[in-house]
DNA sequence: TTGAAAGCGCTAACAT
DNA sequence: ATGTTAGCGCTTTCAA
């Protein structure tokens, strides 16, 4: 099949006979243009199917139509998609926008110089820039010095000006306390581990203060935090100590699912009840633990829209040239299932399914 | 902090006393240039670190060092992230080749016109498209008339000439089916639906010919094909037809693991023990499967592997310039867990979140 | 082996 | 409201 040359800028000028700028500024819906002339243009585009040539564009108007999501290399490689859910959020909003979105990871920390730096930063290939998670700060001190928008995404540098997407999880281990409080739990136990990160530093703080604000004392041998990690097996071990040092829980928080799911494979190989006699709540809502037996109940995080406020913030900067630090706080949404509560017999919403938060 | 003017090919060669050409030649390891050229250009890109921009470039060479990704609209909805595993082999293994994936989506058909064609074809931003599962052939068309390379994944187009990388459905549909057969069975169900699908309708012959060959009769009551998808819920329905029309199958191969899951829930629903009463075998290996209960046996699908045999293909295409249409089989490996034999303890392997096939 | 010159297709002052 | 004119930063003939 026969490649046809594409039509240019030129020939729309030509055949609306108009200037080039004329069709340029119809085509941007920028500045004043008469009714008529604009739908001339409009016309002719249309005939010619015409449409302008992204590397063109980019040159004499240094933009490049992409957003740059940085993530670093070991939260990538993690099983647990939180992080992809968060890319798949901001590939989709991104293209309500008419942008598309470069992919790519940075290692833990910055050995040698800028050809460490992403590809895209250096070539000029983004207009801004989203990082989720955490990284080496060297690395938002380059994309300052650029002068591109950044936003973060599950991060804060509160030091500096930089906007954040953040997930509330403060009203979410409220919630999740709160929940089994009212399911009559006094005895509720807490295991987390990886303080430093401040979200699982948050969830266990909002555990506390709602047990005190609920006239109960926390029990030290109800809490374990000191787990290295919060994955599966730091929650195995973390029940298993905790039962070991002598606590009697009659429900437990757990930081986060992964944890949550290895405390309910200790539970269960200990012959533990699930919830009669121990009920577990997480947090995250990963995709595992609405396929758990019992199904867990959790703190459910929008992944996918967390990805899609930091797209939304940073075509607001593109827009309005604002300098404005935005901190957005993600809803969370507390999901009770079966590992908090009586089982219920299944319905028939468990058989579709569910599209959960991915985007259409 | 000031925004510091990047330098420009026109720096480099000022500095190194050469002209831009010559820069241009040795940058792009073009062309003959004496060693100490080159040495003195090194020098001086490194001193400035120079970077070329990517727009400019693009626009003089009509390249834009993008990758088109394109996927149906409704693959890329599905709660189940088997296409979107591929997309990010691809935009792992783009990387190793300097190249970034732009992801769309399409619809299931076109209605209109050009205005439907995603945006990176009609602005010319990339260089090369890969099209996850089944679309609409007149996209195929439009991408073959801009004279861009082409890599199916999971689709293949027999009459055309298209490059694919294709499940291997017929070796997978033969062990899944012999795994069955070995295990005693001579009851062996199959649900399936879409059969429009190359994939579906391949591993549903294989498991016909390898009953065949091992001297058993297709039994029509314990086969269920009509679904129109294949999620999960089509997988309950099936099962659910399958045991109302009188068949007593003793193991079920489904279609993919979606139904396969659908189908154990109806079968547990039903008081029916898995793999006791009747074995369950499905194929893809999606992350749900080890997690339900039981364990799904499957045939695993290396996901990302498949992506990245795409971008290779591609980059070959782009080096070369060849026109020869490669097909790429990419293995898969029966992977045996309880759903299909007695139930085994769990081991400690089990409490450790795997990090499946996910690249790093 | 290197240099000069002509664009690639578009945007953006600046005029008018 | 529309047109003229310079580029944007690079690659690529074509000469030398």
């Amino acid at each position: 099949m026969p490649v046809k040359k594409r039509p240019t800028i030129k020939d729309v000028a030509r055949l609306a006979g108009l200037s080039l700028s004329t069709v340029s500024l119809v085509i941007n819906e920028r500045g004043y243009v008469s009714e008529e002339t604009r739908k001339k243009v409009l016309q002719v585009v249309q005939k010619l199917s015409y449409h302008p040539t992204r590397s063109a564009r980019g040159l004499a108007s240094k933009t490049s139509g992409n957003i740059g999501f940085i993530l670093s290399e070991d939260h990538f490689s993690q099983a647990e998609p939180f992080y992809t859910r968060i890319f798949l959020g901001t590939e989709f909003e991104a293209r309500n926008h008419n942008y598309y979105v470069l992919l790519t990871t940075v290692g833990k920390h910055f050995t040698r110089r800028n050809s460490e730096f992403p590809r895209f930063l250096l070539e000029r290939n983004v207009d801004g820039v989203i990082i989720a998670g955490k990284v080496d700060e060297r690395l938002v001190d380059y994309i300052d010095s650029l002068g591109l928008p950044l936003v973060l995404v599950d991060y804060e540098l509160p030091r500096r000006r930089v906007s954040s997407v953040l997930i509330d999880n403060r009203k979410g281990g409220h919630e999740a306390t709160l929940h089994l409080l009212q399911a009559g739990h006094k005895d509720i136990g807490f295991i987390g581990g990886d303080l430093e990160h401040p979200s699982i530093a948050e969830r266990f703080s909002a555990y506390k203060e709602t047990l005190t604000e609920n006239g109960i004392t926390i029990n030290d041998n109800l809490v374990v935090v000191d787990e290295k990690d919060t994955q599966l097996h730091n929650g195995y071990a973390a029940i298993k100590k905790l039962l070991a040092k002598g606590g009697k829980p009659s429900a437990i928080f757990a930081a986060n699912d992964a944890m949550a799911i290895g405390c309910m494979r200790y539970l269960r190989q200990a012959g533990i009840k699930i919830p009669e006699d121990i009920a577990v709540v997480g947090f995250d809502d990963i995709d595992m633990s609405s396929h758990v037996e019992p199904r867990l109940t959790t703190v459910r995080v929008f992944k996918e829209e967390m990805g899609k406020l930091a797209v939304q913030r940073l075509v607001e900067v593109f827009k309005t040239k604002s300098k404005t630090v935005v901190t957005t706080l993600v809803p969370v949404e507390l999901t009770v299932r079966e590992s908090s509560r009586a089982s219920v017999p299944s319905t028939s919403e468990d058989l579709v399914l569910s599209a959960g938060d991915l985007p259409i």
